[in-house]
DNA sequence: ATAAATGTGGAGGGCGCCTCCGCTTATCAA
DNA sequence: TTGATAAGCGGAGGCGCCCTCCACATTTAT
């Protein structure tokens, strides 16, 4: 039905549609980072001096442009998963992935749609990169549990949540401190001590 | 400097406008609950049948309205951990009064103005409901640490601050379970163990 | 060189925010 | 009762942002 993408059918890529969908992107990330999510698409045209209809062309929604942004960084978190679950005993591999997770949203600041993604809800944007991380904290949860080190009656995920809204909320580093200890509560009550 | 409020020269407040002020809470109340707190403050002005230079007389920012029409039931969430500390042991006080915030921030729906309050931070107009929530969760942490039952590092605020915030992004009934849960985690990883 | 596909830019319609100020209405004093 | 006057009302209007649409420009392939 539809085209294979080696089809003889199909098309170079144009050169210029590339380099505006980078340059929209390095110039996005910065003023994100300055004036958090919420920040003027049409600000970030101008200055990426692009015409607005550019930015729309390549990244239909906002969330796609957020997404877009952070698919690397993303991509990297679910990676440190597997790459602690090699080297650390199960429950050190999760308090510790857990405290990267929690780096990771602070330093994503304001961005309510890319802690939305993890509602795994409307956007389909969001789709593989949630699916990621989800993959992620289950990957590490079920280790700990499979050795009986840990239990845990309900969604992982949900714990994210609370740590991911947590910073949505008291932004900042102070909350890199508190969700530590909040992490550190959380794994002693997951603690099968029975 | 200030005129006392007993002063001679004071006047009776305009019968009209309290009718108003009260006639624009009430519908923004139904209106956030139908389309959560992004709703347009015009829609609101118009189906309360006032014109918007009347709201914004009334709640000059979005952040006045909501916490007006919340301070009640904040109130009664503070009154709630005095009774139950009053006639429940520490630890099972503490635990219940958690799950009444959860329903509390549950139901104010999409209303991050709200749980901003909780930071502290900029917001003047919500200085005296937050402090009416942390006086709250203090009084009740406090009592259990008192016993020895529990032991806590950190700023109970914190606590609230990740099931509010879980509630941001999880919004919904199902968050209310999932925090049911994380309580239950919270409360035991907090026993002192030894 | 030329055709076809692909991408560009910005005008424009819609909406929400908030301010400002001429008009209305309630209160008070005479 | 009747002004006088403080208090309140309302909505037009300026601004900025969102997003769509399409005539025009650029790139690629032939």
């Amino acid at each position: 039905m539809a085209e294979k993408s080696d089809e003889p059918t199909a098309r170079k890529p144009r050169a210029d549609a590339e380099r505006n969908r980078l340059l929209l992107m390095e110039t996005a990330k910065t003023v994100f980072a300055d004036k958090g999510s919420s920040a003027s698409l049409e600000e970030i045209a101008r200055i990426a001096g692009v015409g607005i209809g550019t930015l729309y062309r390549h990244f239909p929604t906002r969330d796609a442009l957020v997404s877009a942004i952070y698919r690397n960084e993303t991509t990297q978190l679910a990676a440190a998963a597997k790459s602690l679950a090699e080297t650390h005993p199960p429950v050190d591999a999760l308090r510790l992935w857990l405290v990267q997770f929690v780096d990771y949203v602070v330093t994503k600041h304001g961005m309510s749609e890319v802690l939305d993604s993890l509602v795994g809800g409307t956007s389909e944007l969001y789709a593989d990169s949630a699916d990621l991380i989800i993959g992620a904290v289950n990957l590490l949860v079920d280790r700990a549990v499979a050795t009986g080190e840990i239990r845990l009656a309900m969604d992982p995920l949900d714990i994210l949540r609370a740590l991911a809204g947590g910073a949505s909320i008291s932004c900042g580093p102070a909350w890199r401190e508190a969700a530590r200890q909040l992490i550190d509560i959380l794994i002693a009550g997951m603690r099968a001590s029975r």
